[in-house]
RNA sequence: GUGAGCGUGGCCAAGUUUGGUUAAGGCGCCAGGUUGUGGCCCUGGAGAUCGAGGGUUCGAAUCCCUUCGCUCACCCCA
């Protein structure tokens, strides 16, 4: 009778032990540099109404085209799997009246998000992003601060050689003129033969600039650059936000060919990238969406807000051979000989445990080397080890075994000696 | 959605071009290295119907077909 095997859905990983320091010290760091920075801690939940991404991400944009999760329920509501997290934030925004508190509101969360499409080196169908919105302040230093926040965390993580890429993309007064001048740019261009390109010309000639394809290269690298398009307000917002990152020191490139995916952003985009640049750089990216409260019910209220891949973060790390911090802590494997001293660790460790202790006891049946060699395999910090010679004295062997020092002492005495560290 | 590469014990992997006795090796695991003690070292052991199905052949991990899975890249994004 042969029986069938299950693997993790494609796309999803399984985050085992050995990988669990570097989730706890990236979430730790971020999640510190969010509450210095003021941004308190957000959990939207897992699933939404499909119709939140449809309005807020843009219905053309790819996440929500073809990379949603999207079912319907039992009751018939259609739901998707959160694709991102900014939609989510503002509709908690609204919904809990948030707009009543005094702005801008600032949040940050981390949690998992849901995409189709086929994986491949740092890109998953669950993918955990850490985020942080400000929202309720059209300030330039916001920005600022936004992006302030992002690089730090990033430097904090031990993070190195990265580069800020920057743009200004207008709002609703000047992008479609700088649309316009793009577009007639493009049709004048004859060197600009690649398929996808001429279909993107009509439907989005943003991201044609972002085109990689070789023969396209010439005519991108001249056309026209959208912060030379901008109206006054958004001019003054972008030199405004310059200034401010020249004050704080952090050096950023402007990339004219920075357009970003989700329709929401204007004004300001940028992207953080690795030194290596690779296939799936961007470590972390955002903007400011000033039209997205309003598009999803509220009255006009400006945002700005970035996500960065948690995995992405862990994969630059290990690459960059950034160490995965060590667990400390107090570890004590109990060993024992013989039935009575097995009563005697279960009953031990169970008390060390009440008292906060990590206590393990020895697999039975073993001798009492392979129960010290099990101890160094769990990477236990002490042994008690139990025999009849023991149990007769009524004092414990208590073995450091980092410092290969043993000493025995009556089991208040042990207690006492492994709660003070 | 498109293209390429790869699937051998828990993990890494030789062998596949030139089909042929019991499918290397390493890590890990378990047990020993005398009398109750770890991390290193030494020895031994367990563990694989070579992704699955079919075909060719006296004989296939090795050749052919199908299928599933994984990875990488395009695209897009974190």
């Amino acid at each position: 009778m042969s029986t069938r095997t299950f693997q993790a859905p494609r796309g999803t990983t399984d985050l085992l032990p050995d990988d669990q320091p570097y989730w706890r010290f990236v979430e730790h760091v971020a999640t510190r540099a969010a509450e210095t920075f003021g941004y308190d801690r957000i959990d939207t939940p897992t699933f939404e109404d499909a119709a939140l991404f449809v309005r807020g991400v843009g219905e053309a944009t790819d996440i929500v085209e073809k990379e949603t999760y999207t079912f319907e329920d039992r009751g018939g509501d259609l739901l998707s799997l959160r694709p991102e997290g900014t939609a989510p934030v503002c509709r908690a925004y609204l919904e809990h009246g948030m707009h009543n508190r005094s702005q801008p509101v600032r949040l940050h969360y981390i949690c998992p998000m849901y995409r189709y499409d086929r994986p491949q080196a740092g890109r998953y169908r669950e993918l955990h992003q850490f985020g942080a919105e400000a929202i309720g302040d059209g300030d330039p230093a916001v920005d600022a601060e936004i992006i302030e926040l992002g690089w730090s965390l990033l430097k904090d993580a031990g993070l190195t050689d990265l580069t800020l890429l920057l743009n200004s993309i207008g709002d609703s007064a000047c992008r479609p003129g700088y649309i316009d001048a793009l577009r007639s740019y493009f049709e004048s261009q004859d060197g600009l033969v690649h398929e996808d390109c001429l279909r993107r010309l009509e439907s989005n000639p943003l991201r044609l600039l972002d085109c990689k394809e070789e023969p396209c290269q010439p005519a991108i690298a001249s056309a026209p650059r959208s912060v030379d398009y901008l109206c006054a307000d958004c001019a003054g917002h972008w030199s405004a936000l310059l200034g401010w990152l020249d004050r704080l020191g952090i050096p950023y490139r402007l990339d004219s060919r920075l357009a970003r995916g989700l329709d929401y952003y204007t004004r300001t985009v940028f992207e953080i990238v690795p030194k290596g640049g690779g296939s799936q750089g961007t470590i972390l990216g955002g903007g400011r969406y000033d039209g997205l409260i309003e598009q999803l019910g509220g009255s006009p209220t400006p945002g700005i807000g970035f996500a960065a891949g948690i995995e992405r973060i862990i994969l630059n790390l290990a690459a960059q051979e950034v160490p995965a911090p060590g667990a400390s802590g107090t570890k004590v494997l109990l060993a024992h000989v013989g039935a009575e001293a097995k009563d005697a660790a279960f009953a031990l460790g169970s008390e060390m445990r009440s008292r906060g202790l990590s206590a393990v006891l020895a697999p039975s049946g073993r001798s009492l080397k392979a129960q010290m060699r099990y101890a160094s395999s769990i990477r236990a910090t002490h042994a008690v080890i139990i025999g009849e010679r023991e149990l007769q004295s009524g004092r414990l062997a208590l073995r450091d075994l980092s410092r290969s020092e043993q000493r025995e002492l009556c089991r208040d005495e042990l207690l006492q000696a492994l709660a003070a560290p």
